[in-house]
DNA sequence: ATATAATCCAAGTAATTGCTCGGAAAACTC
DNA sequence: GAGTTTTCCGAGCAATTACTTGGATTATAT
């Protein structure tokens, strides 16, 4: 099987900056042309390097494009965990607002390469920093329900757990791509915030009761 | 632009079987390698055909690609439009479960070719038959909640309508592309129902109320 | 039965792909 | 400053790709 790996991590600052430039070229190259135009010897020449020298550091293809999800993915994780960390401690709705408002943000900064990643290359989603992100992204989620639950005497089934996080993921990514203002992008984030508080709780944010005592 | 549609339809009956072969070798293909692996030679050979042939009726590779799509997304939207007649008169809630499960249903018939084409082909997504038919589904789906808004004096904030039929229908691929047994996937496919029952109406089914009068 | 149209196909072509080779230059180590 | 390691690179190769060519075979029409 190939090797998703780098096969050589830079050490001086000359063949960091190489190393950069090989992700930052493909990153762009996928942008704007989508993964079919992501050939080995137009990220180096969009790069600015060497054919060789790309191949010094990765094995392979996919490999440059693992390390390129690798990078964004924890980008997005830390933004969530600050993100959670500002939520502690909030009532129960506006946590699951800023929560949602954060992960559409995160990912809609760079939402083209997300978009093309996440849907269009085969191995991304099985990718393991992939999976363990959205594991660590689904316990977050579980955090703030569970806090949720304490303020709402909540009933939680097994089952609901797994589907509303996938629900959640999907929605997130498809209002993060979608190509539209800011403003609006913030009308349907505020949106689906309050459907998935509709399906974890049952009621509207709004309506009696949803507010802790 | 490369042409989507067969160059030419075959006459005779011999031709039509080649035709059927060329597509559900194509089908063979993705479902068991992936669209990487699907190649014109590839698809020829496995449909048991001359590659002269295969270019005698498609004009290139997506071609192919999308009359397969077309052939799939026809099916489904027989089957919801079904499943619409049957599931007219009846009480929102049974209709709403028995639409969803329905369109559960007629993805996982084929849902490693679903799965592949819908998730891996970069240019699927954005063929005409392929948003056409999620805008019949949505109207469908739009038809039930008037239905139910009648029966339920439900709001219906404008703006909901597109991000809930985004949500379900991200929600019901995952769940028709799931790789588990028909139980489990009917348990799952309830919930779902019920989670779409609790946004669109903001409250539990089986809450008071819900019955219509 | 003959002419016309439809269908078939294997061998081949031009272009592109991922990746290697062999070695030069630059940077660290002592 | 000599030796060692790191970094760089473009020409080119083997494999694969989508697709064409030129013609043979089979069905249909008259």
């Amino acid at each position: 099987m190939t090797d998703f790996k780098p096969k050589k991590w830079p050490k001086q600052a000359r063949s960091k900056a190489s190393f950069d430039a090989i992700l930052e070229g493909a990153a762009r190259l996928l942008r704007r042309q989508g993964y079919e135009a992501l050939t080995t010897n137009r990220v180096a020449a969009e790069a600015g390097v060497g054919i060789a020298t790309l191949y010094e550091f990765f094995p392979n293809k996919e490999a440059i494009v693992a390390e390129l999800v690798a990078r964004l993915m924890a980008k997005v994780e830390a933004n969530m965990e600050e993100a959670f960390a500002e939520a502690v401690g909030q009532d129960p709705w506006p946590a699951v607002t800023h929560m949602t408002s954060r992960a559409v943000g995160s990912l809609a900064e760079d939402r083209e390469v997300f978009h093309v990643l996440l849907r269009q290359v085969p191995f991304v989603p099985q990718l393991p920093v992939v999976m363990e992100t959205r594991a660590a992204l689904a316990a977050l989620s579980q955090r703030v329900r569970i806090t949720a639950a304490g303020a709402l005497d909540l009933p939680m089934p097994e089952e609901d757990a797994w589907l509303i996080s996938e629900m959640l993921y999907n929605a997130i990514l498809e209002v993060a791509f979608l190509d539209v203002d800011e403003k609006k992008r913030a009308e349907l984030t505020k949106e689906l915030a309050r459907l998935t508080y509709r399906m974890a709780v049952g009621r509207d944010p709004e309506a009696a009761g949803s507010v802790s005592r």
